[in-house]
RNA sequence: GGGGGUUUAGCUCAGCUGGGAGAGCAUCUGCCUUACAAGCAGAGGGUCACAGGUUCGAGCCCUGUAGUCCCCACCA
């Protein structure tokens, strides 16, 4: 006996030591088994720079729903959690906290700069690990792994160093984004395209042959610096008459070539496009068709170049060192030195003075800028390291194409696929420190690249031994995109993980990191494992605030997960962050909704102390079937049911169906029905029966505690130690399973009629206002009586009954009584003075309106010739079914009616 | 410019392959019924955005329209 449990579940007192023994006690090790079959997940490593938002918490919560479920269900589950260095977004971070020491990295330099990093990473990296304990992330930290940790760069090496002797990566001039904030070059999925108003300047290039005028509108006027050719179509009639002309380039009378190229669109603006290959990569284009020069104009930190830019090209040139593609570097006099849009302002105000800026057009425009600091993009030809994305793509399209690998919800294949299709080479160079640096070797004799898993002790090509690494380092994905097989050991495929637990089976994440993230790890699990790195992509969406906003930290309306686990507890908000919710949409954060389930748990807690307080067993044992009453067979029967459709559900990724399915079984079927049913017995002197409704009561609550455990592991664990039970932790034991031995459809439909009958009771009580001290002696009068053998006790437990009787036919002393009717039954209630027989007759009139309208709609059906022959079978016995019922209730009432 | 999501009760959202519309919160009524007032019992509230179509039957399938959100794209 157990009565000093208190009222309310306090999560705090439980989670935390839950949690603990969980660990110490080795439950989340992933443990090869020859004998079963693995299910694992590669956690999508967290960044170090920050912590725990909600994203995360949906993330991880999923993630662990679906690991605690296969675990229960005898796979030997494996969750591997780690971290991501997350380059360009911790550097950034760090730069910013050095300098409030006043420091740069040019103060520091590389090697007590990287110190510093590590540092920053230990910190950071901890207090999530931390985090997504608080949380019940059931991973195996014994396999913890960081995107830059030893196992991670090996397997980052190989994969340099084979796609280099493959000559799928590649180094050379080519139009990259460039940040000039961060101060680095940026793949095409990192720049973000924000709307902003701007402006159309037309300016007039004079023709060197003709002395006419040309217009040309371009929203940067400050690059025409840089222009080495201005385009037409050669389609275009306007313009016929200027092919291989030239223009003089204002500002500096430069002479310059027209050319003919389909980019110029006869449609758009006046049909004459300036070029700019160093500076756009449209341009940047056209120059290659037809080998313009390029000429670089700005400098790597968005500033106009000048006298001192071009002598250090010089001096490169002087020494051989220029590769091939490099562009010329402009000194552009009055503008050097400005910064990109005071360089705008003084080339339109000198235009304007020249007389040759026609017109200013005011327009909105995307323009790109950095997705980590939103500075606006610079695309600059700039020589960086590259991967060819042709032969690695196709594979990796065509495994979706093929059903090899699916996403859920399936919508999310096709964004996948118009990515993968559309994919140009991935620039993976980085000008920062801290990541993987690139292990190249430049000889400083010859300038042959050298490609090595470790520095090399000479140059390849003339044996010099004076070398020179690559300052660069990794995009940060490129070490992620390998994380489902590093973190198992490639690569080194005889790994005793790598051999059992890859291919990971199921990966989880949101949308907003298909093409950054999941589509490099397909393309490379095939490309270097020859096998998917997963079969299931599962997406989710992300969390807004209560008023659908994106959290955000300049809107300051971030919810911190930490926080509402300290006030309602972690198994609240991961039952919130679920239920309800539906794979790929986005949900919505609500003090309300967590209240709820808050609530939810405090409901479980209760039910469960009510059974302890009443518990003699020591050991559940299902009684034999004889020996179980009623509602025993229909809760047993129900329960039945519920797992096996919680269990589809699952392992459809429906887990926000599965959660709300045993919210209400626990709520409005257990609660609210069984447990108040139990109670005639386990109040009874019947010792047997006694025992026996608590062994139904600890076997059902057992198995709800295994179905909701996945989503509510620390209450559900904590009851489960307090219930009757085997040895071990819930978190370990199996999944329930459909047994044919507990279905019972017929005492289901029995107890369904009961249950009507107690309802309809209610309801007119309700509506009669009858207070509840007030009981009644109820008579139930029915053609099958036997049907209604339990039901006095049901009515007296839930309905105010004071006592009940059950007769076949109506007789003389039930008239003048309050009376209501089921499909099945009539029943009679003494609560006479509270009606005059008016309203009595105005209720039961309404009643009977609402059984004629059934009625109404069922003949409507059965008159329907072509619904008759046409609907199933099973559609139609429906109907009839209805037809009889509303017939017998039509019957019944009149009666009552008559007999008023 | 292309693609996708979404539109269901006052609010936030479910609704599985088409078979008479659901939950939580909020509202109203009555209850401290010995697990729970963070609770119990009952009630009200919806032309499922709009217009067509397919079907015996449409919230669900098809076409179009509108609002809204997002993604992708080189628009000078």
């Amino acid at each position: 006996m157990k009565n000093d449990l208190p009222k309310t579940y306090d999560p705090g007192s439980v989670e935390k030591k839950i949690y603990e023994k969980w660990e110490s006690d080795g439950c989340f090790r992933g443990i090869i088994d020859p004998d079963k079959e693995h299910y694992s997940i590669a956690m999508p490593p967290p960044n170090v720079t920050g912590q725990l938002h909600m994203g995360h918490a949906v993330d991880n919560t999923m993630q662990d729903i679906l690991i605690r479920f296969k675990r229960m269900q005898g796979y030997s589950a494996l969750w591997i959690p780690g971290t991501d260095h997350a380059a360009i977004a911790t550097e950034a971070k760090i730069v910013e906290d050095m300098r409030k020491d006043g420091l740069t990295k040019a103060d520091l330099g590389r090697d007590r700069f990287m110190e510093r990093a590590w540092a920053w990473k230990e910190k950071f990296g901890n207090r999530i690990v931390t985090q997504l304990k608080t949380l019940g992330s059931s991973c195996d930290w014994e396999r913890e792994h960081f995107t830059m940790d030893d196992q991670c760069s090996k397997a980052v090496l190989e994969v340099f160093v084979k796609l280099y002797n493959e000559k799928k990566i590649y180094r050379g001039n080519r139009m990259i984004n460039w940040c000039p904030k961060c101060q680095t070059s940026i793949s095409d999925a990192e720049v973000e395209y924000e709307e902003q108003s701007g402006h159309f300047w037309h300016i007039l290039y004079k023709v060197k042959e003709t002395g006419e005028m040309l217009e040309i509108a371009t929203t940067r006027p400050e690059t025409m610096l840089g222009d080495t050719a201005v385009a037409i179509n050669e389609a275009d009639p306007r313009y016929k008459h200027l092919h291989g002309m030239h223009v003089i380039l204002p500002l500096i009378d430069k002479e310059i070539p027209i050319v003919c190229d389909e980019h110029a669109d006869m449609e758009k603006g006046t049909g004459v496009v300036k070029i700019t290959p160093a500076h756009d990569p449209n341009d940047f284009e056209v120059g290659e068709r037809h080998d313009l020069p390029r000429v670089r104009c700005f400098t790597y930190d968005g500033r106009m170049t000048g006298a001192a830019d071009v002598a250090e090209y010089e001096e490169l040139k002087a020494s051989g060192r220029l590769t091939e593609g490099e562009p010329e570097v402009l000194d552009c006099g009055k503008y050097a030195g400005m910064t990109t849009d005071e360089a705008r302002k003084a080339v339109v105000a000198d235009l304007e003075a020249l007389g040759i800026l026609k017109e200013v057009e005011e327009i909105k425009h995307d323009v790109g800028t950095c997705y980590r600091c939103h500075t606006t993009i610079e695309p600059m030809v700039s020589k960086q390291w590259f991967v060819r994305m042709k032969s690695l793509a196709e594979p990796a399209v065509k495994a979706v194409e093929d059903g090899e690998l699916k996403f859920v919800p399936e919508r999310f294949n096709k964004i996948y696929l118009n990515w993968m299709r559309n994919i140009r080479d991935w620039c993976i160079s980085r000008q920062l420190w801290w990541g993987h640096q690139i292990p190249a070797w430049y000889c400083d004799d010859c300038g042959e690249i050298n490609v090595a898993k470790t520095a090399p002790c000479k140059c390849q090509k003339c044996g010099c031994e004076s070398l020179t690494r690559d300052p660069d380092t990794l995009d940060t994905w490129f070490s992620s995109a390998l994380w489902p097989f590093s973190i198992l050991g490639w690569p080194d495929t005889e790994n005793e993980d790598y051999k059992y637990f890859y291919p990971t089976s199921t990966l989880v994440t949101g949308y907003d990191i298909i093409t950054f993230w999941v589509s490099r790890m397909i393309f490379s699990g095939i490309a270097y494992t020859g096998k998917l790195p997963f079969d299931t992509v599962v997406i989710h969406g992300i969390v807004r605030d209560s008023q659908g906003r994106k959290m955000s930290k300049s809107l300051g309306n971030g919810v911190d997960p930490l926080e509402v686990i300290e006030k309602y507890g972690a198994d609240a908000l991961r039952f919130m962050l679920v239920q309800g919710s539906s794979p790929g949409n986005d949900m919505r954060y609500s003090e309300e909704k967590i209240i709820a389930m808050r609530n939810f748990t405090n409901k479980i807690w209760n039910a469960s102390r009510f059974l302890l307080m009443n518990m003699s067993i020591d050991k559940t044992e299902l009684p034999a079937e004889d020996k179980l009453a009623l509602e025993d067979k229909w809760i047993l029967s129900k329960l039945n049911s519920l797992i096996r459709d919680v269990t589809q559900n699952l392992e459809n990724f429906d887990m926000g169906v599965a959660a709300q399915k045993v919210y209400d079984f626990i709520w409005n079927v257990f609660c609210d029905w069984y447990i108040e049913l139990a109670k005639n017995r386990l109040s009874g002197n019947d010792e047997e029966k006694k025992q026996n409704v608590e062994n139904v009561l600890a076997y059902v609550l057992t198995d709800l505690m295994k179905l909701l455990h996945p989503f509510m592991p620390f209450i559900t664990e904590e009851i489960y130690q307090a219930l009757p039970h085997e040895e071990g932790y819930l978190m370990l034991q199996s999944w329930p399973v459909f047994r044919d031995g507990l279905c019972f459809p017929e005492d289901e439909e029995r107890m369904e009629k009961i249950m009507e009958a107690v309802r309809t009771v209610r309801e007119t009580r309700s509506g009669l206002k009858v207070p509840n001290s007030r009981k009644a002696h109820i008579t139930i009068v029915t053609a099958d009586p036997e049907e209604y053998a339990e039901a006095g006790d049901f009515l007296i437990r839930l309905a105010g009954a004071s006592e009940v009787s059950i007769a076949a036919e109506e007789s003389e002393e039930l008239s003048g009584m309050v009376s209501a009717a089921t499909s099945d039954a009539k029943l009679f209630m003494p609560l006479k003075e509270l009606v005059d027989i008016e309203s009595e007759r105005a209720r039961l009139n309404k009643e009977l309106e609402k059984a004629y309208k059934e009625l109404d709609f069922v003949n409507n059906k059965l008159n329907n010739e072509k619904f008759m022959s046409k609907a199933p079978e099973k559609v139609v016995a429906d109907i009839r079914d209805k037809e009889t019922k509303a017939k017998a209730l039509i019957q019944k009432l009149e009666e009552m009616i008559n007999a008023l």
